[in-house]
DNA sequence: AGTGAAACAATAGAACT
DNA sequence: AGTTCTATTGTTTCACT
């Protein structure tokens, strides 16, 4: 992968914050014609620093009402691709994470209600994924942010 | 908040797979024009239900190699308000929420590297925040979706 | 709420530096 | 890599149902 200059991650911060914006807007305040933006934008697309436009939605908005962490320590006798391909292919998973420490993977999931959180566990163990687990349920949520900034 | 009808999830749902989608093409999928689909979208935009139109960008190619999730129990004379407004304001902080259990937050961080989570720590302790907290580093992070299905 | 048409704005491509 | 020009495509508004 091309490293991103400057101008390249301006673009990419523009977009985050309105990807609706035009490409003689976004032109303007890198100091390119229109059509310059949209080689570059389309470079950064091909390249994959740009994985995909979308729209932020209000999870609530949708019925998914509750976010939940999981800490799960796998059972031994489950290979990791195993479940890391159940949790890509879970509608309710939002993130699955390999991480360091106590636990084996960090596992984010959004679902109607509470009773939607124990349908999950009970998936997980029926498929007996788990050795341990420990659930953590987001009460509120004060930053949720699609885009980070890259100031530090 | 209104609730949001069937056509409006996949109106939301379309845009969130892919928001440069025309009016047109939203048209032809939902069974409506490309005048009522934007109807729709203005409203939805206006109540909140769809945040705001954004890109989904790889924050490797950012910089911002490491991503880690904090647990941290607040010092007792910390005021959560004080806290939460730290992490809102920090750049680092992609997401914070006040979670069930042993911990009072859990704190996801993207940085350069492994120094930026030492700095960021450093940050929590020098404000006095922490009681106690613990670190997980993502070593590979096998699904990371901004949006979820409602199929749960 | 939705349609269809016309006016307007944005994007994509080609020719060129 | 970038610019400008233009054809094509997409969006917005409005009168009407």
């Amino acid at each position: 992968m091309t490293v991103m200059d400057t101008t390249d991650r301006k673009i990419t911060g523009l977009l985050a914050e309105d990807a609706r914006r035009s490409l003689a807007d976004i032109g303007e305040r890198v100091g390119l014609s229109p059509s310059a933006v949209n080689d570059r934008m389309r470079r950064l697309v091909a390249e994959g620093a740009i994985k995909r436009f979308t729209v932020d939605a209000d999870p609530t908005a949708l019925g998914l009402s509750v976010t939940a962490f999981l800490l799960v320590a796998l059972d031994y006798e489950t290979g990791e691709e195993a479940f890391t391909a159940f949790a890509d292919g879970h509608p309710a998973v939002a993130e699955c994470h390999h991480v360091t420490g106590e636990w084996s993977y960090l596992v984010k999931i959004r679902v109607r209600d509470l009773a939607g959180v124990e349908a999950f566990l009970s998936e997980l163990k029926a498929r007996r994924f788990l050795a341990r687990s420990q659930t953590m349920i987001a009460l509120s949520t004060p930053t949720e942010r699609a885009f980070t900034s890259a100031e530090n």
